[in-house]
DNA sequence: TGTACATCAGTGAACGCGCGTTCACTGATGTAC
DNA sequence: TGTACATCAGTGAACGCGCGTTCACTGATGTAC
């Protein structure tokens, strides 16, 4: 019955992606907490409530946002790897990690959505966030995994094994989450992640540029000392 | 004429210390964007109007409450810093990064109206934002610089020099801003505080408690970790 | 100390705005025969 | 191929809500003489 695509069908997906599509464009110009279904629909040219044809509320096309942010990232992280496949491991590493910076740098409000301030009121379902996330943060650790492998990190103090009072966490998110990596991996990939994650977060709300001027030349640079304290060569270029 | 307070003037400060000690309480309960002056007077049992006596409108309410927020926490690092006077000062700086964090968990919302998202249509005057900035900055640079004068910390690759690209912004920073510190104390200051406002605005948002439990234990793991690459000796105690 | 006046905190109604969601409906697209 | 019917995208009005700001006002507190 419905196995072939109609016309209709079609339709729908178009006016799906331009819903969302002219939201993100919203929240861009007014804040991440300034999405309206109103102000989609005025800018559409479409009665409020033809969305709900698409939307059963404001709630799940917030959702669908955030799994598709962090679907992008994920999927520009993967590209910036492949895209040095058959280079070494801390080469990939290294575009990777810029492009999580990059990525948050041409997309500051979806960034934002994901990692900025909960909408208030809003809760994210985490079984449909969780995926996309998984998949974004496992080409970190993966390279970090493939680089002791390779012999291309040799893990230093105080980086060198997971501590006491985080072991039983880190172990139980690699089971329950699946990925294929050792407990240390996954580690350095936090750390590495918490230690980055707050230079993007001041430079998307201006705090940083005043201070030091070329924020990425700064992430450059404390990329490189991230890749010097967890013991790896220092990649060929860049 | 004016010179002495009057009874009325007394109730005056207190009114407007509830209003922003009851602005806070709503943006703790329902976010910083949600902050409205209705809310205020409802929850007050006074006219909306009678508002606009103690705040010409809601931006100058919000410009009140982040320079408050600043000054809480500079008084918080301070406060820190003085509770360990005549002890080294890596011993003191220790206590002091602490107490960032410290006072971040504890006061989350003032912490998010400070660092997190912007809110829609306001802009804070920096005249009115950076003095308070400044006086708890001051805190952290200085005891790194006091660092290095008493020979409590030997500065080491990458962090023994400010780089090229950095140099021109820290020393503008430093002349218009009257920190009385050295080009490399301050870099320190900055390279220390991106490192680790990551890690508090992820545990804010809970995105890393899932991820290795106890926060708080790995804070003052990174903090060690800083501690080491810094070139500082470790602190006598935890 | 007592009186006339000025100040100003607080009132309550109104203006004009935007919001999410519901509901009975129209009319074009798709399907079964 | 042609017709009868089902599906469903989109309409437009309505409901009930909350918001910031303005304005003419009342009445208590403070001041000048």
């Amino acid at each position: 019955m419905a196995e072939h695509r109609t016309w209709r069908d079609q339709r729908r997906d178009e006016t799906l992606q331009t819903i969302k599509t002219v939201a993100r464009r919203q929240m861009a110009e007014q804040g991440t907490t300034a999405i309206s279904l109103r102000a989609i629909a005025r800018d559409m040219n479409i009665a409020v409530s033809a969305l709900y044809r698409y939307f059963p509320g404001l709630d799940d096309l917030l959702t669908a946002l955030i799994v598709d942010n962090f679907t992008a990232l994920a999927a520009a992280l993967e590209a910036a790897r492949d895209a040095h496949a058959g280079r070494p491991y801390r080469a990939q590493l290294w575009a990777v990690l810029l492009a999580y910076r990059g990525w948050a740098v041409t997309n500051p409000v979806d960034f934002q959505l994901i990692y900025g301030n909960p909408i208030p009121g809003y809760h994210a379902p985490r079984e449909q966030t969780v995926p996309a996330v998984v998949r974004g943060f496992s080409v970190i650790v993966g390279l970090i995994e493939a680089l002791f492998q390779a012999g291309e990190a040799v893990p230093a103090p105080p980086y060198d094994a997971v501590p006491p009072s985080q072991r039983d966490h880190i172990r139980a998110m690699i089971a329950s989450d699946g990925y294929p990596v050792s407990e240390l991996a996954l580690y350095l990939g936090v750390a590495g992640w918490t230690r980055l994650h707050g230079i993007i977060m001041l430079e998307l709300f201006n705090h940083l540029q005043p201070v030091i001027g070329d924020v990425g030349a700064y992430y450059r640079q404390e990329v490189a000392a991230l890749f010097h304290e967890f013991g790896v060569k220092p990649p060929p270029d860049g």
